[in-house]
DNA sequence: ATGCTAAATGAAAATCATTTTCATTTAGCT
DNA sequence: AGCTAAATGAAAATGATTTTCATTTAGCAT
């Protein structure tokens, strides 16, 4: 299940956080967006909503959201981190190179590869990072367009 | 074949860049580490051999080196980037949370992963990041020292 | 409904990593 | 030994993120 305005509602409360217009404006940011969204690119959305929410605010809740499971850090390339919406559990995210659009997936099965690897380096494997990167199916099939016009 | 001297004159001169002192101890820095070091953690190493070499020279000698293929990068937790000695070709990481040393492994075969991934999503792959965490074997058994003597 | 209080916010300043600028030095060629 | 483009160092600029602190507000208690 993806978080929606209920599901925030609820993880705030169980945990004693409070209900915010500005939490609810930057849960809506990043839901309303397929992309993965620096703080700076959520902040930009949040002031269409209310102009008066500040950067620092953004940058306190999504590390809060995070802490909560609501959403997930993105790795990869950039410089400044970025967040996307968190299904829930263990799970790995392939980006778009081109538009930045994250697809998930869950099913990685490392666990014959960290069985080998803790063997043969006497690692005790905790967790891994796994990301895929390349170009998603729409901007691919764009390229397609533009190669067959010939700009 | 992991970079030394020698190779460093090499791919130094091969790619029309001078070999100077700083780029040596640069080198020195990484080679002497089993650990991945930040830019500031070279920099540290670096000024024992040559106290006039400025943190800015390290930066843009990682970035060089990084460029040469003679180091990588680790990406992982902290939030300031780190490099290690680069094996060549197609590698990943294992690296301790607690020591911070780091194992190269390269056989890392996603490719059945990226095949259906590819199918499913209709994503183009073109690469991947893949690192694990966990304890090393010498941070293992130092735990389990500790534990024995219960201090 | 009203008041209370701890939590949340916003603005400004501080911090930290990294990059740029530019004057000076130097490696590697001639 | 001299030349020149490349490399360096110091300082300043940039950019992201965090801290501080005075003000506001959500959610509970009345």
């Amino acid at each position: 299940m993806r978080p929606t305005e209920k599901k925030l509602v609820a993880t705030l409360s169980q945990n004693g956080y409070k209900l915010t217009a500005q939490r609810r404006s930057v849960l809506g940011a990043i839901v309303s967006s397929r992309e993965h969204l620096t703080p700076a690119a959520v902040h930009e959305r949040v002031k269409q909503d209310n102009p008066r929410v500040g950067l620092v605010t953004v940058y306190r809740t999504l590390e809060l959201f995070s802490e909560l499971g609501l959403i997930c850090r993105v790795h990869g390339e950039g410089k400044s981190q970025s967040y996307t919406l968190a299904p829930t559990g263990h799970h790995h995210h392939m980006i778009c190179s081109e538009c930045g659009a994250v697809a998930d997936f869950t099913d990685c099965d490392l666990s014959d590869l960290e069985e080998r690897l803790s063997q043969e380096t006497g690692f005790e494997i905790e967790g891994h990072m796994l990301e895929f990167y390349g170009h998603c199916g729409n901007c691919r099939s764009q390229v397609a367009i533009s190669d067959g016009i010939l700009i």
